[in-house]
DNA sequence: TCAATAGTTCACAAGTGCGGAACTAGTGAA
DNA sequence: TTCACTAGTTCCGCACTTGTGAACTATTGA
């Protein structure tokens, strides 16, 4: 037994479920958080590269590194994307293929939702930001 | 002021968002709960007929009022359902056509989904008992 | 007015999630 | 080999969320 072994914090290899242990549940669960659509949205469009960092500043607000971990470890073990490690960082991708066969259309039509409420957001936002500017030139 | 009002729990009357004011990620989060979506996939094949009690025994397990109270809460909040009062019973209804205007596909990707993967786990529980089944005849 | 039925609210136990600190793991330079 | 650096994970305390029984509201029908 090695002396280490009760103390020492082994890094696990990371869980990729099998595509029969998909379920719905969980992509649903998985996505239904503000960050973690962000992520897969961005791993989405410029697919096959992305590291944790990268989508660091991509996301908005600076989020902890260890909560990002934990967004992927979600993502990861609902089966939505595939990690692995190259060199000293992390490389991820959809497994959207997969998903698409199992779950055909799901991904694409929480993907649309989810550009059109940002789309409507980011308009909304700007109208709002046209209108305070015009009050502010107005006083 | 009421002597009442202090002590008295008052029946707030149901929460039903605006359209505008409907998440993907509150849909998602609503519908990541295996009785949610049996709920949800239950009221929208009988459309415009359904109470909490009537959907009680077609959930299978037996779910404690409260809990499904609370379930029903969720859907409600998430702009999923509407709910309104029928003398001494609630009648449930889908909002699916207002949530197909705002986000197309969504939810019959979703419901899609989640029938095929009961058809699937009904196939396979058949399977492992006609299994058991002849291992029990073989003994 | 009272009993029955349907559903809600409350309180609390149990579970889940966030984020800082401490860690592992890989790399490249001295 | 050793050291510093970077990328990400694990641990743990604390806050928030969820499930459930008990007590309640609301409505109906006798």
């Amino acid at each position: 037994m090695d002396s280490r072994s009760r103390t020492m914090k082994v890094m696990r290899p990371l869980l990729h479920p099998s595509i029969e242990e998909i379920t719905v549940e969980s992509i649903l669960h998985a996505l239904a958080d503000p960050v973690r659509v962000a992520i897969y949205a961005g791993l989405f469009q410029s697919d096959c590269a992305k590291n944790c960092t990268s989508l660091l500043g991509g996301c908005g607000a600076s989020i902890p590194k260890s909560t990002l971990s934990q967004h992927f470890k979600v993502l990861r073990e609902a089966g939505l994307i595939r990690s692995e490690r190259r060199g000293v960082e992390m490389h991820n991708t959809t497994r959207c293929a997969e998903i698409e066969a199992r779950f055909p259309g799901l991904l694409l039509a929480i993907l649309n939702a989810h550009k059109l409420q940002q789309e409507r957001k980011a308009k909304t936002a700007a109208a709002s930001r046209r209108k305070s500017n015009a009050t502010a030139k107005g006083q």
